[in-house]
DNA sequence: ACAAAAGTGTTCTAGATACACCCATGA
DNA sequence: TCATGGGTGTATCTAGAACACTTTTGT
């Protein structure tokens, strides 16, 4: 399929949003950089990317560095923005390190910016020989190469993008309870939102489908469940004209 | 400033839309290939793009191609999606056209596209010794290479775009009506409006300040004329939840 | 029996929609 | 004086916001 040949001009990073019912994580990737006596030179975290084949497409790329890296496929992927500024590689750390694993330092490359979005509970982590962590959003630190702004503005255009398309649901296990999905907006939102008020909202979306199903083993009523139907959504949406700023 | 050395595997298209208060229009280049008895192999029209110098920004680069085509700078611009099909250029006019015009035809490129906003009144087109024309967007014809698509897509994200921030203002003149601005709308997103109801929603928005100038010179009522503030916005604008779906 | 989250209704306010006539200007 | 687009108000309906108690389960 994927000839052997990569360009040494065009990345992938993808930036992997996990809900995991509390916080919105993401997954981020271990560089250390180890010296000639094995000791840590500097060690921190990256996101998730890798140059592209020459015949490869670059959303073909974001999925293949996704299953690298996690083991699954069938995955919520967006690209959301390109980042070209020439010394966006130069910082000393990062020349070093390109250099320790065979880049050509010197190389322009721009990396074209996706956002994945799961569930951390439904899906198991499957790194190979790396070293991966979810860090929720809020607590990043400083990462590799332009990587913080890449995944600001991940989390801007998806705080966008939920306010126009049902793809909150992709955060979320396939069945999961209005308590869930509330929180979720509360998360990503940062806001507080009143439960009635919300379940009042909700109840008028007829691709939100209760299930004949509950909560099991918890520790309180158990809730309904409910599941996002792509198909209803795409049969009962319809344009609408609003300007809501 | 820019070296002389481009790089071959990474350019920019400008989709360039303007508005003539009767249609969306887009900013098209003739691209003509001559053979070599002076014969017209093919004529059609393509983005106003280009490759980047290797020291220069994207959004550097996208000015300089819009400034390059125009004559002017300061234009609303929006990178909005790259395109890296690796078939992208591979249509057999396009590979005809990139060795007519000395370029490798077998590069990979991977193209970042940008969109302008601007007044067609408002500006004159200088485009050097190429042929542009505006054409309105729902009478676009085959386009060159990848550009029906790139054209397409920033469509939907200019009207995504202006449900959520004030960009409309970009595409009318300084001073404006508010039934141009009412007309804009219709026309962007191919509906109809009541105007005593878009009056009274405008009139709730603070950062569109009523003038104490009028129209002049119409063979009717001459309007209110108004501008946007940018400045009023930033000031007022809020942060909002809402699920729209 | 207690702790924990689920689930539910009413009142008030604000925004959306539908709709028709008079006004100021240039030709 | 006529043609053209500018400008305005009311009544109805729908959606948003504020707010507190009972229910069901596991421990």
């Amino acid at each position: 399929m994927v000839s052997d040949s990569i360009n040494p001009n065009i990345s992938v990073d993808c930036v992997v949003f996990g809900y995991d019912f509390k916080h919105l994580n993401v997954l981020l990737v271990e560089r250390t950089l180890i010296g000639v006596n094995n000791e840590t030179i500097f060690s921190d975290y990256s996101l998730a990317g890798n140059h592209i084949y020459e015949d490869e497409d670059i959303d073909g790329a974001a999925s293949r560095i996704l299953e690298d890296l996690t083991g699954f496929k069938k995955v919520y992927l967006k690209q959301f923005q390109s980042f070209a500024h020439p010394d966006r590689l130069k910082k000393i750390r990062d020349q070093k390190w390109l250099r320790s694993i065979g880049y050509n330092s010197q190389n322009r490359v721009i990396t074209v910016g996706y956002y994945a979005l799961l569930n951390c509970k439904e899906v198991t982590i499957h790194p190979g020989n790396r070293i991966v962590k979810w860090t929720p959003v809020e607590k990043v630190k400083k990462l590799a190469f332009d990587h913080n702004e890449i995944l600001s503005n991940a989390l801007d255009d998806l705080r966008l993008k939920m306010r126009t398309s049902p793809i909150g649901y992709e955060l979320l296990p396939k069945k999961f309870t209005l308590s869930q999905l509330q929180k979720l907006y509360e998360v990503i939102y940062d806001t507080r939102i009143d439960k009635r008020n919300f379940r009042k909202k909700i109840a008028k979306l007829n691709y939100i489908v209760p299930l004949n199903e509950k909560q099991k083993g918890v520790a309180h009523k158990p809730a309904q469940l409910y599941m996002y139907s792509q198909e209803v959504f795409e049969i009962t949406k319809r344009e609408f004209f609003d300007i809501t700023i």
